[in-house]
RNA sequence: GGGCGAUUAGCUCAGCUGGUUCAGAGCACCUGCCUUACAAGCAGGGGGUCACUGGUUCGAACCCAGUAUCGCCCACCA
């Protein structure tokens, strides 16, 4: 058979892809086992995938897999959020591109352009996600619009409103002017700009008197219906119960006094805009101050703006600061740095705007939440994160939750009437006509009399139900599967998402589900290029996925990503690292070749060398799993990976292949090449979670085992358990193979050319047969005439007689300063042990510790003066 | 403005409750090798005042205080 000396993952990872989804390895039916569940969190339907997205799904598929192996019933639940907001922008640019306008269309005739779009776009991702070689359940793909979702998300809402935890209000909200949509606290990302602080005049009624205020938004006189003082504040005392005349409105507005206005800042002096800004409706509504909206929706200004009407709020701050400064109001302006809220979808301005809206109260609902992530009950990984979310937990505000948009849930409240109360909240339209004619008491209410919100609920309110509802929980709690899956094992997200998501989804678990939606929750960071910027489309600066899997193999790739990914901590991303990846694939591959070289001869018995190679591997198999276990237990998945990566390269292929490998063209012994064999499998089983496709291929190659049979399952090994003894024996092995590959290309002898090695003590001597044929030496007792070198390892020490000329001074000079170390050394112990203090003060053990250092070191150096002796003799 | 975290080799990171696994790993780098599994490789090698300054201690990369730099989160001072 011709194995080709290169892998090549194309094809070997289309093969096998196809046949894990034909035998359905990844779909998951309840049963007696444990089940282990992820739900990925929905990528946006109309994606594409990134790098990370690369990350975090190959986090998931790892942990899922190794579960799967574990013999536990793994369940990995695909599904894409409809993405409200970003979705809706997308078809109305492409609409746009088409020369239709969204404000030309029916409700119905928009909804109908987005499926299409969704229909057009979705569902590419997955095909991404397939070629990574993801392990998700497809028979369970859900959206997060489909129908079963859809009604949890009603469900919610009614459920809500009915315990007073949904309410409608009239409430100071960001306006996102671009979107024309309102969103919520958490998307809003303030930045920091540099404005300016305009210094204005404003004439005091009935006087020729001016005050002066300081404002970075001018424009928003138009709205002042107020100017505040301090009321401790002296200097403005003659101002009191005066009114000022606001500039170009020439209105009349009142001089009031409250606490909140900082006596250091500015002028001293504040002008109220009740109808954009927080604080400013605030203190409108203890004074009760009129509410002047000047901004439409779309940011330009309304009536109110007078002859500014319809211009943009930024063109008009320019040109009304000109016409103040003409007019003489215009004291100074100075630069100003200052923090603006910015949409995190669009990108615009955030206007503070006064509307009626829907809200959900988060305090109480929060509770339980808070405590989970506290008492650990829901883990944090890495745990740093969860000083983070107490603080935003604890302070935690109302989530405005209506969007004036059309792609989403439409908000399940009809109207009957023009009241502020004349509405309902039911789960569809007959529920609701029945609490109309209640409320209203007026039985001849008709379906066509009730008018539905017009709004829909911000994505994340579909979202927080995600864990519950992909297996109907919300609808139907006591189905099976919602019984058996949930609560899930892990979720795998970043932490840019801890608040809108996350939060939201422990809340929600608790609150439906009377239970956390999952135990741990590891925050991936974030895929950076090599200059530290964020890996994104808008930069270019993100590679294609697709193509680096192309390039690299997914295996490859999947390497690559998690070499250097601790959780919490970004990612550099280099594509160097996918060449590491690929490269370990290769070495992988090669070890293969090398096995399935060959050829058993069934007369055979295994040689010492391999005996001891054979019964060292175990032992340090178990080691290493041990270790690799406990470093997956704490999600340490970079510094697992790296321990198999060791295990396979280093110790599998350097050590163990080396030493048992026969001589070319030779036949194997059977033992050694069945246990050789097993050793491997095991092997590819714990590389598999990482590695999936090249080992399933090589698992079949191996021996030759049916396309029916899969890697997939197999036992995931225990490890730990292991004798530290063999372990230490074969690491002198290593240790004094080393030594004498290193005194050969010292002196530059040839491999081929054997030496010999004089012991005079025989602790080690069992495993000299490895060390003979890994070093190509022999080893004698003997005393030799001529030049004796010694090689001192693990504190044995042995020496190589060389015939010919020698350079006697240097190897006196690498002696004498190994002396010199060493009696610093000593020194320095001898130092801390006529030391009374450490003595007395230092634990038994430590001093103990200090002694044996003496000790050892007082024996190297007799050895060593001892070499130096019979160096000089010779 | 408030909080959190970080700073260890050229890069990315380990280093647990102070003390022999204490200065580590991988990559990169340097040297020598196309040695019939693998040059996507093999063998060997160099490289760090553990950010800085003090303190605690018999003993500090690790604990404490301060300084500097970076990052993240939160935030309604015009």
């Amino acid at each position: 058979m011709e194995i080709p000396s290169k892998y090549s993952p194309a094809e070997v990872e289309a093969k096998w892809y196809r046949n894990w989804l034909d035998n359905r390895y990844f779909e998951s039916v309840p049963d007696d086992r444990e089940p282990f569940t992820i739900v990925i969190p929905p990528p946006n339907v109309t994606g594409v995938l990134h790098m990370g997205h690369m990350l975090n799904n190959t986090i998931q598929d790892v942990l899922i897999r190794k579960a799967r192996m574990e013999g536990k019933n793994a369940c990995w639940v695909p599904g894409t959020d409809h993405a409200s907001i970003a979705t809706e922008a997308k078809v109305v640019a492409k609409l746009r591109s088409e020369g239709i306008r969204k404000t030309d269309l029916s409700r119905e005739e928009f909804l109908q352009h987005a499926w299409d779009w969704t229909e057009k776009h979705g569902g590419i991702i997955f095909e991404q996600l397939k070629k990574l070689g993801a392990s998700l359940d497809w028979s369970r793909n859900a959206f997060t619009m489909d129908e079963a979702r859809s009604e949890s998300v009603t469900q919610v809402f009614v459920d809500l409103y009915n315990k007073g935890k949904i309410y409608r209000g009239n409430r100071m909200v960001n306006w996102d002017p671009e979107a024309q949509t309102t969103v919520s606290d958490e998307e809003v990302i303030h930045k920091d700009v540099n404005g300016k602080l305009y210094y204005l005049n404003y004439q005091i009624e009935g006087s020729e008197d001016h005050l002066t205020i300081a404002t970075t938004r001018p424009e928003t006189i138009l709205g002042d219906t107020a100017i505040c003082i301090n009321p401790k504040d002296e200097r403005f005392a003659h101002l009191r119960g005066k009114r000022a005349i606001v500039p170009i409105a020439g209105r009349s507005i009142p001089i009031i006094e409250d606490s909140y206005v900082d006596m250091e800042f500015g002028t001293g002096c504040l002008k109220i805009t009740p109808a954009h800004d927080v604080n400013d409706h605030e203190i409108g509504k203890r004074h009760g101050l009129e509410t002047i909206d000047i901004l439409n929706a779309d940011g330009t200004l309304n009536e109110h703006g007078l002859h500014y009407q319809g211009q943009d709020r930024f063109a008009v701050r320019k040109a009304i600061a000109k016409e103040l400064e003409e007019k003489g109001h215009l004291l100074k302006v100075e630069d100003y740095s200052t923090s603006v809220g910015t949409s995190e979808r669009t990108g615009a301005i955030i206007e503070p705007r006064l509307s009626l809206q829907w809200f959900v109260s988060m305090k109480e609902i929060s509770g339980p939440a808070l405590d989970a992530v506290m008492n650990n009950e829901v883990r944090l990984i890495p745990e740093k994160f969860k000083n983070t979310y107490r603080h935003w937990m604890e302070n935690v505000r109302d989530w405005c939750i209506s969007r004036q948009l059309w792609w989403g849930h439409q908000i399940p409240a009809w109207y009957f009437g023009k009241g502020p109360d004349d509405f309902v909240v039911a789960m569809n339209e007959g529920e609701a006509l029945e609490l109309a004619r209640q409320k209203s008491g007026d039985t001849t209410l008709q379906v066509q009399d009730l008018q539905q919100d017009q709004d829909v609920v911000d994505t994340w309110f579909s979202s927080w139900l995600w864990p519950i509802a992909v297996f109907d929980g919300i609808r139907d709690p006591e189905n099976p599967e919602f019984k058996y899956y949930y609560p899930t094992n892990d979720l795998v997200t970043a932490p840019e998402i801890l608040f809108f998501w996350v939060a939201r989804m422990i809340i929600a678990g608790y609150e439906w589900a009377g239970e956390k939606p999952f135990s741990n929750v590891y925050l991936t960071g974030i895929v950076r290029d090599k200059q530290g910027r964020k890996m994104s489309k808008s930069l270019g600066n993100s590679p294609d996925p697709i193509e680096l899997i192309g390039k690299y193999g997914a295996d490859g790739v999947r390497v690559g990503m998690l070499l250097t990914s601790p959780a919490g901590n970004d990612l550099p991303f280099d594509e160097e690292l996918c060449e590491q990846g690929r490269n370990f694939s290769n070495k992988i591959w090669n070890a293969f070749r090398l096995v399935k070289s060959w050829n058993v001869d069934g007369s055979r018995e295994p040689g010492k060398a391999e005996e001891l190679a054979m019964a060292w591997f175990e032992d340090r198999f178990g080691q290493a799993t041990g270790e690799i276990n406990d470093l997956m237990g704490k999600y340490r998945i970079s510094e697992a990976l790296m321990a198999t990566y060791k295990l396979v390269w280093d110790d599998f292929c350097s050590w163990y292949l080396e030493a048992i490998k026969p001589a070319y063209g030779s036949p194997i012994d059977p033992q050694t090449h069945t246990k050789t064999i097993e050793f491997f499998e095991r092997l590819l089983g714990i590389l598999h979670p990482f590695m999936p496709f090249i080992t399933e291929e090589i698992w079949h190659f191996l021996t030759e085992r049916p396309e029916s049979q899969t890697i997939m399952f197999n036992a995931w090994p225990e490890g730990g358990t292991f004798d530290q003894k063999v372990i230490n024996e074969f690491k002198h092995a290593i240790s004094l193979t080393s030594e004498i590959r290193n005194f050969r290309q010292d002196k530059g002898l040839s491999p081929k050319e054997e030496l010999t090695l004089i012991h005079s003590d025989g602790t080690f001597e069992k495993i000299f047969p490895v060390v003979s044929k890994l070093a190509n030496v022999s080893f004698t007792k003997e005393s030799m005439d001529g030049n004796q070198i010694p090689i001192l390892v693990d504190k044995q020490e042995y020496f190589i007689p060389l015939t010919g000329a020698i350079d006697i001074e240097a190897e006196r000079e690498k002696l004498d300063k190994e002396l010199e170390y060493l009696r610093g050394f000593l020194a320095m112990v001898d130092k801390k042990l006529s030391n009374e203090k450490f003595v007395s003060g230092a634990p038994e053990k430590v001093v103990e510790m200090e002694r044996k250092k003496k000790a050892d070191a007082e024996e190297k150096i007799q050895a060593i003066e001892k070499q130096m002796t019979q160096l000089i003799n010779s």
